[in-house]
DNA sequence: ATGAAAGCGCTAACAG
DNA sequence: CTGTTAGCGCTTTCAT
């Protein structure tokens, strides 16, 4: 507990210091460590004893240089306050621990382009066993020469790994799911508020509701352009306001929220006149006016499924690539969803929709 | 066995090999990559050139073992999505990249007793320079032996470190501001939904209230306990619905979404009936109905000054500390708050409740 | 079941 | 301006 203040202000303890204390070799303290085979109880003990005693922390540096790992793993995130990434970025963090290893983090900033080359660059530079590509962003293909496996969330860049591994995209699904909710209440057809046509989920949930449209045969409206933002759906909303329009599906939560403020303003009611979806079910999507029917993302899911993966490519090189299995996606049923107001009597009363499915 | 001979699949390349490849010695090629003077531009550029051609990338494992630095910042955060904690980390990372440094993350769960401890651990075993205490929940003394400076947001904790800094606190400052509108507005005493207790930031924000209402002289009604979510809000709503409160600053912004949702259908009016402000500034404040008087925490600025400070104190043992000067603070009046509707004014003063400390 | 020796790739002193 | 010589604290390999 106490340390010698005294003599040896020299830098903190190493194992040879603990062998020395515990009156063994220095190799032996490493295989206690490690928890290696072939020591005795009572050498363990010991080692364990003057160790504590004289706080020896495992140098993590050394470990990493002799052993050529670091049992880390990096990843890439777009540095953002956006529910969408840093949801996943929370996941990851639980996940890269669980798996018992260390996790380093570099950030991006939207609208840099070395930023991503850049940012693994700099993870390789740290020392990482596996790297997760979290970076919702097309910023052009990569050319990297990256020698640890890559998860990635997104689409898969141009880059040339060892193993790249894909997780957890259902941002279509998930977008086809929102908009025949819609048609199934009997709208005409649905607009869509898209995310920045840069970002890979703002093109898959345009994507999904393109061929939910298609599969019905319904006419297929201009896309409105948001930025994710609730004053971007805002302003489709004071745009959308004066056509004739029955149901939306914002591509996320914020946007959808927007859009109701901009057509409540603009004397709608919702779901009265207008149906919304959103997309994400941000914590308070239950609670605003209306309660927003929205889909969720499993960000947890994808984020320990897809760790699960890199760490089986990190751990065991050679063997094939695990299941992902498919993620569980859901639509949430509030009451910003109504059948059109043609088909109703009363449109504008907190109406309970029957879920449907 | 050796490495690096001509067939090239030996791993990667070190400085010596650089150092072959431009007819330097590896000190050399040291030199340049640590950017120290003394090298001559023609010897440099052969360096780079060098090194480019081979693909060499620093190994900083060994830069951390040979210099005991490891160019590395490691943050202990609550592993949650909420919107403080998050956006916190958001401004952590750039300040930490803006600095130069690597970041290295540990989340704790909420309910760990010995998380934030075993976090800081895990954090001097991977070897960092500083370490950022991001914890907003009081698990209780800590009593750790800390080797470098340590950034704490939230209250100090009990911890042995050769440095200690404390960073940007003023969520009492902002809920006294808040508090001060509903008094200014005209409102006789102001309610108050309370985060957890055992978060700082909650404690401060009750503090903050309670100073604001002392000051006035008004009656303090009892807090009423919320955990950050909408949920909780919601039901603190439904509970001060009945009662003739005109007046409500909540917490956070989830809260005040959820309270307002209560209060709604409960039949109230807000702010005609009731006047809420919130606190964060969440994205979507602006724009759910009504648009929410709140307040907004410079967390980026928390972030970098904090971060400024700590590098300070890395690089500058010896050096006193930097002035961290005060972060501006501001309320964002919009359409939740008003002056209460029966502006009769009795005559009567409140008496003050006795101080009691 | 334990130990000795030899580096991992780099920086830190010193030379020159 | 450039090179030489030692390690940093650990894992590896090979003995015992």
């Amino acid at each position: 507990m106490t340390r010698s203040s005294r003599s040896g202000n020299t830098s903190a303890p190493s194992s040879k210091d603990v062998a020395l204390a515990a009156g063994v070799s220095q190799k032996t303290v490493s295989r206690v460590f490690n928890n290696e085979q072939y020591v005795s109880a009572d050498v363990r003990r010991r080692v364990q004893a003057a160790a504590e005693e004289i706080g020896y922390r495992p140098n993590n540096a050394a470990r990493a240089l002799a052993s050529g790992r670091t049992r880390s793993i990096g990843v890439v995130t777009l540095g953002t306050g956006l529910y969408g990434p840093a949801s996943l970025l929370v996941g990851i963090e639980r996940a890269v621990q669980n798996a018992g290893y260390a996790l380093r983090v570099v950030s991006t900033l939207e609208g840099d382009p070395s930023g991503v080359a850049g940012a693994v660059e700099s993870l390789l530079e740290q020392g990482v066993d596996g790297i997760v590509l979290s970076e919702p962003i097309d910023e052009g293909p990569l050319s990297l020469q990256v020698d640890v496996p890559v998860l990635v969330f997104g689409a898969p860049p141009s880059l040339d790994a060892p193993r790249i591994i894909t997780a957890g995209v259902v941002s279509e699904e998930l977008a086809r799911l929102a908009t025949d909710h819609l048609l199934d209440l009997g709208h005409e057809t649905v607009h869509h508020i898209a995310g920045p046509r840069r970002w890979y989920a703002a093109r898959d949930r345009a994507e999904g509701w393109r061929k939910a449209l298609r599969a019905r045969g319904a006419v297929e409206p201009p896309v409105v352009d948001g930025d994710w933002s609730a004053r971007s759906g805002h302003a489709a909303g004071k745009a959308l306001a004066g056509d004739d329009v029955t149901a939306v599906f914002a591509a996320n939560d914020d946007m959808a929220i927007g859009l109701i403020r901009a057509l409540l303003d603009a004397g709608k009611r919702v779901p009265g006149d207008v149906s919304v979806v959103g997309f994400d079910d941000t914590p308070i999507s239950a609670y605003v006016t209306p309660p927003l029917t929205t889909v969720r993302q499993p960000f947890d899911e994808m984020a320990s499924t897809g760790l699960r993966l890199l760490v089986h490519a990190i751990e065991q090189p050679r063997a094939g690539d695990l299941d992902p299995g498919q993620p569980p996606i859901e639509i949430l049923v509030r009451s910003s969803t109504a059948p059109p107001r043609s088909r109703t009597t009363s449109g504008h009363e907190r109406t309970a929709i029957p879920a449907r499915e």
